[in-house]
DNA sequence: AGTTTGCAGTGACATTTGTCATCGCTGCTT
DNA sequence: AAGCAGCGATGACAAATGTCACTGCAAACT
């Protein structure tokens, strides 16, 4: 539905045209080889591959098709990873609507729309999770008790206890529930 | 933006009319006391008040006023608590597009618009949980420990323990956790 | 070799959480 | 008035969680 009305929404452009749409990355993909394709927009949170890896394949296949992503939510993360694969433009879903077409025509322009304000929420603050400290908030996030991570990564209990002290310290947290509310908050789980 | 790209959608239609488009339920609100509204067309998971006390407030204060819910996810409880206030129609956001103008037609004409997939996902399972339970997982999911729930429910700390104890044991969780997890998952917190 | 570094584990302790039986109060019900 | 639900509170206890200082060990310098 969100994508029949994205399309209503940019055929009242005239200078677009929608070439086609569809609900998954692997589709978008066979459409490229159908024919050529000025701009390319997608989500990032899709059924099976992701919006972002779509966007690293097309890059890397079609190299003339100009990438927007569109998505649901203010992830620092997401938005990190978007400007590291060198996509046109990023947009939050809840930006006003004009902002897309306006996206659309810079990016067919060759030039980059990157809201500075999302900017700052990427740049601002690094990831400062270790990896045995991420999967362990996961799995609390989860509902998993001390002993159900520990199994899962096969580490003691002890050691649990101690990533997620660390991780609640790092986040400014006051127990697991709210690092790992905070974590997925900024895009730092997955 | 996808109220945006909605408007656009449904301004297609030649027998629409768009009368106004706001961010939240209070705003719609609002708008509902300054000019009469047909249909009103909602989300579920709004910034503040959610789409489901809109759609009760509304039945209140304007009963001639169609309510059609469009939300993201299928969660059970959303469809039940819809069809015990009587909404007129309940759609997935991933459902195509057309469905939603012809749901709205339908609404316009008194006749109501549930998807007999979705109602069975609502009839399997009734929410177990007492408001005061569900409040208090509402808070303990966001972070709050037992103080800080005790503090916003005005309740104490003992209480608090109590009310969560019954949620965990009726949703079959181990801690808190996974109680909201569930529940959330259910529907069943809003 | 000796040193450093980083990861995993241990032990001890305070705090928080989960469970349950029970109490006091209020507002019914008859 | 006596009885009785329902709600919130309390106290006590076991279990889980959070914190921290410290050990052991292997890989990587030098």
């Amino acid at each position: 539905m969100v994508r029949g009305a994205l399309k209503a929404l940019l055929e009242l452009e005239e200078d677009f045209r929608v070439v086609g749409d569809v609900a998954t990355a692997e589709e978008a993909l066979a459409l490229l080889q159908r024919q050529p394709v000025d701009v390319l927009i997608c989500d990032i949170e899709l059924p099976g591959v992701s919006g972002l890896s779509l966007a690293e394949t097309v890059q890397r296949r079609w190299p003339d098709c100009r990438r927007v992503i569109v998505t649901t939510f203010n992830r620092g993360g997401y938005i990190r990873r978007a400007v590291d694969l060198g996509v046109d433009a990023f947009l939050l879903k809840d930006a006003p609507s004009e902002q897309l077409a306006d996206a659309i025509r810079r990016a067919a322009a060759g030039r980059r729309t990157l809201d500075p304000e999302l900017m700052l929420d990427a740049l601002g603050e690094t990831d400062p999770l270790t990896t045995k400290e991420r999967r362990a908030l996961q799995l609390a996030a989860e509902g998993c008790n001390t002993a159900g991570i520990a199994d899962r990564l096969c580490l003691s209990e002890g050691t649990v206890r101690n990533y997620l002290s660390g991780a609640i310290g790092k986040l400014g947290a006051h127990n697991r529930i709210e690092a790992a509310r905070i974590a997925r908050q900024k895009g730092w789980l997955y």
